[in-house]
This record gives structure tokens, C-alpha cells and sequence, in this order.
DNA sequence: CTGAAAGCGCTAACAC
DNA sequence: GTGTTAGCGCTTTCAG
């Protein structure tokens, strides 16, 4: 059996009260103090976060959930924000929700069941109606999506106005047959920089929807779909990936098929990172604020917690 | 505040304990079952686990602990593991140590007070003792390092003869100049895969530990890393890489410097997933049995709990 | 098959 | 400053 409040106060000759007290930062005589710490050490006491939330109906902990935890971009960001969260004493919760709404209806309701005291939430779909119905009482943090519901916070990024500054950027460069590869599923992210993409060439007339190719949104799946585009479309002298990791896929497809980057073709692509020293050369890449994303979302939770109302931000991706 | 139990006797007439039956699985009259299910869902009940586990004693979650959330390999075994562990009835609560001793225990204690019923552990370093000290009455398996401790139960793959058959792949390409990219932190899988490698061309007489390079284990530190090789050893002619982002930065950087693989170099890496299609040709790749090691690991855990003996399972990497 | 009552470990009043 | 007590929401005897 675990070793108890009730445990310390044994060892110590004190009662619960004081002990819990001393847990609390209130403030106890100075040797009780001592004799307290000893005994945590010696029993080895860890304080049942059950127990104590059962009474004070708060978890200091956040759940988080996201599309796929192998998804560099949104692991990335869970890192930021449990670097934000731990300094103000909450911890994590992570689930994922593997693209699937009924997944995540059942991940919210584990986290719920979990008493978290807030969630951040990376949705599956553009639409915010299952996360709210779910999560009423709950205070929330949507990020990367735009969801109809006014009670949550959201973080969102210039996704459509930097897309259409990356196609500007190939053109620029004397591109005009610009493809455009991105994920399968239709999301509020994806959505958004195809829009980007397609605005700007339909204003120049450049716009082909045959060269808008789809694919997993993973180094495979990048691989594979820049391949097939080449084959069918081997007049490709640009283009647009709106993945991190298909975009990876793509690189590696160039380099095994002797395609200098560059030269034949132009690549536009996501990057995870601020600091990132690779595609510098040849390569325009857009830098996603991952940092700030994490955290704004751990700040406004927290916010949100102590009783602030939702608020919306809005972060600049850069190119360059 | 929340919906309890009582709200839900109070809504359909019956007794606390009726209902509590009900949702544990204890067959009620049929009628009962359908008012109790109606009253579920015009309330929007969520069973509280913290009241429920307080008195169980069991959290049916299990606590996950990897060194970086960002990490690739890391992330897709906790993929796994949470796969396999629902089909089973437990969640999982995911922390990161970040390479950090301190922040490890932090996050055992943390995952602790949590009561998970049983934790998986991909450690900081290589000796397991930082952890059976904080853990000692959780079942505990560690992956993909070798603990001194007898009372976890340990996942392995075969590191070293891997490697060993890495290098001979290299040696048989007619390659004798083999380098190393391998990261910083001394940790046991890298150790091994050092050893393995180091051996090989031991025996060959070929073994030069100035060309042994160390670096971030990401896709920046392979590319950097494997740059400054090139610089300061041209003559290299193979190359080991013991990590997959850092694999994936190497093949970034012979892509932005005109190299073709398998002509001037020859590589093996590691790569993720057993169904990749990547890195076919020229490239050698040791495939890691990532979604053997997440079954394994949500399996030994569960039984453990339900009370076995912790068990030690080796697994096979393949090289092809 | 169902209801009443006790108690898991902790905190929050409240007396001392 | 410290001890006593009640109760958070749930499960679990034990009667009925």
C-alpha cells in the first residue's frame, strides 16, 4: 500500500491537517518542518494527486489532444507547451486522436474522466462542433483550426496569406507550371494553404487543378506523390508542399532520382524549425512558429483557467 | 459541477449502487439499463476516474515516459503502445524526461501521483537505477535499454549484431573507409551500435576512431554533422548512421551537395517502418521492429499488473 | 436485483 | 500553528 498523509503524521507524532498544510506552502513551525521532510524522504511519500483532486476539483494537469503523435509538427509543439505548462505546476496528458472522430470524441471523454483542468486540442475536422459538445465545462484551446465555437480560445496561422506569398515566390523565380502536393484529408490547414496556392495562379492564369496531387502526410507519402506527379506531369518546374514531412519525402525522391534542386524545378515547403540550418540554398521554406503556437496555448489556457474569456490569436508563418 | 452518479439515481429513481453496477458491467433488469443509458445521455454523464480510482486503487492508465516528444522512433512506439493498450481498457498519460535525470524522476513522481498502474520507461541513461528507486511498487518495463534492475521487465532489439551486419554490407560494397554519425549523449542503444561497429572493422584492421563523429540526434545534426565529416575525412567512402533524423539530414545534405548515394558513398541507416518505400536502392537501411516493441511493451505491462513475473524480450532489427 | 452505509486520501473549515 | 471532522464521487460489502 502506498505510504499516506496519515503515514507522515504517524511518523511525525503531527496530524493530517498540519502535514497537508506544510504540502500546501502554508507555513509550519521550523523543526516540524524538518521532521516533515524527513519523514517524506524516509517513507518515500508521493501525494495521491486522486485524493486531492477528488476534494479541490482541480487536476493541475492539461489534456492534450492531437491528430498523431508521430507527427513531427504537433509533437513539436506539445514540447513547447509542456515546457510553458510545468512552470506554472501543471503536467500533460497526451492522446491522440489518429484522424478519427469517434477516437477523439472517446480521447476527450479520458481526459474529461481524467478531470483535466483545461484542453488544448489539434481537431481532426475544420468544424469545432463535436469538440464543444463534449467539453462544455471545460475551458479550451483549439490550435491550427478555426472552429465555430465562441466559447474556445483559438491559435491560428496566416496559413492562405503565406501560401500565396510561397507560389509568389516561384513565379517570381520564372515558374509557371507550380504544382501543389498536400495530405489526403481534407482539414481547415490543408484547406486553407490550397486556397492560397490556387488564388495566386488563378490570377495569373496559371491554375491546373490536374496538378494539385494528394497524398498521406507523411515522408511516404511525399515520396511517392512527387514521383507520380513527375511521371504525369513531367513539365513541372515548381512546387508547393504543404508538409513537413512530405515535403522531406519529396527532397529525398529528388535526390534518389538525380533532380537538382534548383535547377529543373523550384520546391517551396514547411519547416518545423526557427533555427534550422538546412534548405537554405536552393529551397524557400516557410517556418512555422512553433514556439509561439505552444506558447500562446499554454499561456491562454492557463488564462482561461483563472477565469479569463476565450481569445483568438493570430501568428505569422515566415518565408524566406 | 460535474455530473455524478447521484444525479444519475436521482433521474431515474434507483440507487447509487444500481447504477455503479450497471457501469462496471453487472447485469440490472432491462428496464433499468434503458433508464440508466437515457439518463447518461440527457446528462451528458462522465464517469469521474479520480473518485473511482481512489477507491480501486487502479487508474487503468499506464504511464509512458520517452526522452523527446519530438522524437520520431519515440513517438511511434508510444503509437503502439496506446493501440494495443486500449483494446485492453487502459490510457496512457505521456511525459518527457528531455534528456534530463532530474526532470525524469520529476516525471515519475509525476506519473506516480497520477496512480498509473504500471509504467513504460525509455530511459536517460543506459543504468536503470535513477528509476527503480522512485518506482519501486509500480510494474515497470523498460525499451531499448539494459537496466540493472531485475524486478522491470526489458524490451531489447539486437543493436550490435545489426550493426555488425551494417558495417559488413559496407566492407562487401568493396567500401574501407567507413565513418560513423552517431549522436552526443552516450547513451546504451548508441553505445551498442558503436560496439557493433567498431568491432567489424576492428577485425578488418580498418577501425580509425577519428572518423567516429558525434551530433544532435536530428535531422539538423546529421546534416551538419555529416558535412563536417566530408570536409575533414574526403577520403570517407561509407557511412554509418546509428539514428533516423540524423539519416534523414545526411541524405538532405548529399542531395543539396550533388552527391549520389552508392556511387562515391555507400550508407546504412535506420529507418522507421517496416512498409517504407523509401531508401531502396542504393541506401541500405536497418529496419527497426518499432511496432513490435509497442505491442511487446503494452503487453508485459498489462500482464504485469495482472500480476507475472517481468520478463525480458529481445528483438530483431533487420538490415536490407 | 437493488439500496444503505462506509471509506479510499486528501483538503478546508473550524475550534483550540 | 495545530488537531478534529466532514465530505469530494465512487465502489463495495451486506441486508433486503
Amino acid at each position: 500500500m502506498a505510504v499516506t498523509i496519515k503515514d507522515l503524521a504517524k511518523e511525525t507524532g503531527l496530524g493530517c491537517a498540519t502535514i497537508s498544510a506544510y504540502l500546501n506552502g502554508v507555513p509550519v513551525r521550523s523543526y516540524n518542518k524538518v521532521k516533515i521532510e524527513e519523514a517524506i524522504n524516509k517513507l518515500g511519500y508521493i501525494r495521491n494527486e486522486y485524493a486531492r483532486g477528488l476534494k479541490t476539483r482541480k487536476s493541475h494537469t492539461i489534456g492534450i489532444l492531437i491528430p498523431e503523435l508521430k507527427n513531427i509538427i504537433s509533437t513539436t509543439i506539445v514540447g513547447e507547451i509542456e515546457e510553458v505548462l510545468r512552470t506554472k505546476g501543471y503536467g500533460i496528458i497526451v492522446c491522440e486522436s489518429r484522424m478519427d472522430i469517434s477516437r477523439q470524441q472517446e480521447a476527450m471523454r479520458f481526459l474529461i474522466s481524467k478531470m483535466v483542468d483545461g484542453l488544448i486540442v489539434l481537431p481532426v475536422s475544420s468544424d469545432g462542433e463535436d469538440l464543444q459538445s463534449v467539453a462544455e465545462n471545460v475551458p479550451m484551446t483549439v490550435i491550427c483550426r478555426q472552429t465555430s465555437s465562441d466559447n474556445a480560445s483559438h491559435i491560428l496561422i496566416n496559413n492562405r496569406e503565406v501560401s500565396q506569398e510561397a507560389v509568389k515566390r516561384l513565379i517570381d523565380k520564372g515558374r509557371n507550371r507550380i504544382a501543389l502536393i498536400t495530405d489526403d484529408s481534407q482539414v481547415y490547414m490543408s484547406g486553407e494553404r490550397y486556397f492560397g496556392y490556387r488564388q495566386v495562379l488563378e490570377e495569373k492564369g496559371l491554375f491546373n487543378q490536374k496538378m494539385v496531387y494528394g497524398g498521406s502526410s507523411d515522408i511516404d507519402g511525399g515520396y511517392i506523390t512527387v514521383k507520380k506527379l513527375l511521371r504525369e506531369h513531367p513539365e513541372t518546374d515548381g512546387i508547393f508542399v504543404t508538409h513537413y514531412e512530405m515535403f522531406i519525402g519529396c527532397i529525398l525522391a529528388m535526390s534518389e532520382m538525380g533532380i537538382k534542386i534548383g535547377e529543373e524545378i523550384d520546391f517551396v515547403g514547411i519547416d518545423t524549425a526557427d533555427k534550422s540550418i538546412i534548405f537554405d540554398s536552393a529551397l524557400h521554406t516557410i517556418k512555422l512558429p512553433l514556439k509561439e503556437i505552444g506558447e500562446n496555448a499554454a499561456e491562454i489556457i492557463v488564462a482561461m483557467i483563472d477565469g479569463e474569456h476565450p481569445r483568438s490569436v493570430l501568428l505569422d508563418a515566415k518565408i524566406d
